[in-house]
DNA sequence: AAAGGATCCCGCCATG
DNA sequence: ATCATGGCGGGATCCT
């Protein structure tokens, strides 16, 4: 359980990623039943450090010993092609030796990277910079083309605004998806940007337009219990099966079916969070035909089955969640 | 539990 | 010439 979380921050820290984690970890948002943390940025050498943009610079009171204490600790942008501190990698390594969970946005990776923390480990960092980072850290198993990779105790999350994505996924791993949607709520994004797990995207911002398959997605979102084919949904967007596919994974970074069986994934985990309904009638009502169908998947995407999702995060209090102050209740334990 | 059948989806290529 | 299209083959994945 995380209840700490610390930023470590040196010369050339960009302001952005460096501000979506203040904004992810830092902001008090327990009257709507998220938890908060002991937040802290610390530096080497506390005092004024110099941000990536010229003129601006952030001042830092807290020095490293305060990461020793966090559960979380952070790593935003920073300049990946000049060594960072010896203090801060000793700060990292000792982090993770200790046990707690790391989270890097951008080329935060190379630090991490520098640390010796990636070797062996999947990850990946900005699009610009992932053949750097495998250049310089041959043993890390870098991918290319997904917004974060959580290898167990270690996220690191692609460029920018993608830092948020693993943010929301780690208040969804320790906190369920429900404070996971209080918290993108609060920050006015997304709650999962799922349809595209690839940085790339051909077609930026999808706005609902004529030219755009949006309202194809609304309508898949909106009925997912029915079984419909990839060709189907082609018809429905008057194209071809083949331009169908191609446009799809231009817009979402994802293919159709990928696409609605996370969408089936998402529902179901509402489902088992907030009802009590039979993981059969979940299922169909997710759009898996059968429950062996979204045991399969579930466990496939989410590395749990959902018996255990539920124990952990769902049950009849944390319905009403909305109003209790939150804290994660446990529910029945046992095999 | 395993295998055969269906579906999906991507590289390749001809077409407009 | 460049670009989007869409048909086909077959490897991957899913379902039963």
């Amino acid at each position: 359980m995380i209840s700490s979380v610390a930023v470590v921050v040196h010369d050339g820290v960009a302001p952005f990623e460096l501000g979506l984690l203040c904004e992810a970890f830092g902001q008090d948002r327990t009257d709507r039943g998220a938890p908060s943390f002991d937040f802290k940025v610390a530096t080497p050498q506390p005092g004024r450090v110099p941000t990536s943009v010229r003129g601006l610079a952030v001042e830092v009171t807290s020095d490293l010993a305060t990461v020793e204490a966090a559960d979380l600790v952070c790593v935003p942008a920073l300049p990946w092609n000049v060594p960072a501190p010896p203090a801060v990698l000793a700060a990292l390594q000792a982090a993770y030796t200790r046990g707690a969970r790391l989270l890097s946005v951008c080329s935060g990776a190379f630090v991490l990277g520098q640390a010796g923390l990636l070797d062996g480990r999947k990850c990946t960092t900005h699009w610009r910079h992932v053949c750097a980072l495998q250049e310089q850290f041959p043993e890390a198993l870098v991918e290319c083309d997904v917004l974060y990779v959580d290898d167990g105790r270690i996220v690191t999350s692609a460029g920018s605004a993608a830092g948020i994505d693993a943010c929301l996924h780690l208040f969804r791993a320790e906190f369920g998806a429900s404070v996971a949607t209080t918290v993108a709520r609060g920050m006015v994004v997304a709650p999962h940007r799922d349809g595209g797990q690839a940085q790339f995207i051909d077609s930026p911002i999808p706005q609902t337009s004529a030219e755009t398959l949006q309202p194809v997605l609304d309508w898949m979102g909106a009925n997912l219990q029915c079984e419909i084919s990839v060709d189907e949904l082609a018809r429905m967007a008057l194209m071809s099966p083949r331009t169908f596919a191609r446009r799809f994974r231009a817009e979402t970074g994802t293919t159709p079916y990928h696409w609605l069986t996370n969408q089936r994934v998402l529902f179901a985990e509402r489902m088992l969070e907030e009802t009590e309904e039979t993981i059969e009638r979940i299922a169909g009502l997710a759009g898996f035909g059968t429950a062996t169908a979204l045991r399969h998947h579930f466990g496939r995407l989410r590395g749990t089955s959902p018996q255990r999702y539920r124990r952990s995060f769902g049950g009849p209090q944390a319905a009403q969640t909305e109003a209790a102050p939150n804290v994660r209740t446990q529910a029945a334990q046992s095999a």
